[in-house]
DNA sequence: TTTGTTGCAAATTCTTTGCAGTACC
DNA sequence: GGTACTGCAAAGAATTTGCAACAAA
């Protein structure tokens, strides 16, 4: 099995892309963050830890990744964009609080198995989806400490 | 039943706000519109009907809509945003085609009814969802004429 | 009368783009 | 060596905000 590193190289390979110095330092850092990440947050990140890095190409190499299906755009219910590192495998669905923000997830293949049926039915070759299922959570630790406090 | 403006009435007594008659007609067009709209789009064609809106109270009565669960906010592939009136019985995802951006839906219970069963899984309870599937379509009139005359 | 609302223009926020120099294949 | 890439700063697009006048309850 590629690793993401060398899907991403495919795919630069395969659109006249060339996988610079700077990119894979990018890559490398969404790769393993662990969690979802806001672009502006990620540059003060990035550059705490390497050099500069100028806020174009981090942008037009999130742009890449994305149309390399290697990055998922999750919007939060109040806008704000999120993006988390995916593979084919970990495809999944969000879902988002709207009290204290905390994101979880729904695996697994149940939803997609539908959607595919449904897009039969339509005569629709689907290549991407995204689920965001917004509400409120019981976190004890985040979501009911958000409730008292706020004003 | 109630229709859309009452409800949105409701909306606004609960929550210290006023049915002006900016919102009012700014809401009437929104609740006859057939199809999805862009704002800027959206603007212009108010504009053209009555009087002028301004910008700043178009995006303030769409927050408010938003919040009220009368309006579904859709993103486009590439990152387009629309809108779309929504009554709680109406909630359905969108099937978006990256080729000629015709936007089929899907209706019915059945991602809804999964999505609950996964919520009741995290203790979370869903107040609003949103489901978008990106690929490619065949619609002869759009799709097709769109592939054989793209450069 | 009180308090939310409107319109305007300026301000923000997020993202893209033109350009000159640089680095990858 | 040719072409994509980078960084910068400026430009753009989308949305928000402060403020004074206005209007709904």
């Amino acid at each position: 099995m590629k690793n993401a590193h060398d899907l991403f190289e495919d795919y630069l390979l395969t659109h006249d892309g060339r996988y610079t110095t700077q990119k894979r330092a990018i890559a490398n850092e969404i790769f393993n963050a662990s969690e979802h990440f806001e672009v502006e947050e990620f540059i003060d990140r990035i550059r705490l830890k390497d050099k500069k890095f100028s806020r174009a190409t981090v942008y037009r190499t999130i742009k890449q990744l994305l149309d390399a299906n290697l990055l998922q755009k999750i919007t939060s219910f109040d806008g704000k964009i999120l993006y988390e590192h995916s593979t084919p495998q970990n495809h999944h669905a969000h879902v988002i609080c709207n009290i204290c923000s905390k994101i979880f997830e729904i695996k697994g293949q149940s939803i997609e198995t539908i959607v595919k049926q449904e897009c039969d039915i339509l005569d629709f070759v689907p290549s991407y989806q995204s689920l965001h299922v917004y509400g409120q959570c019981r976190e004890p630790n985040t979501c009911k400490h958000r409730f008292k406090t706020k004003k």
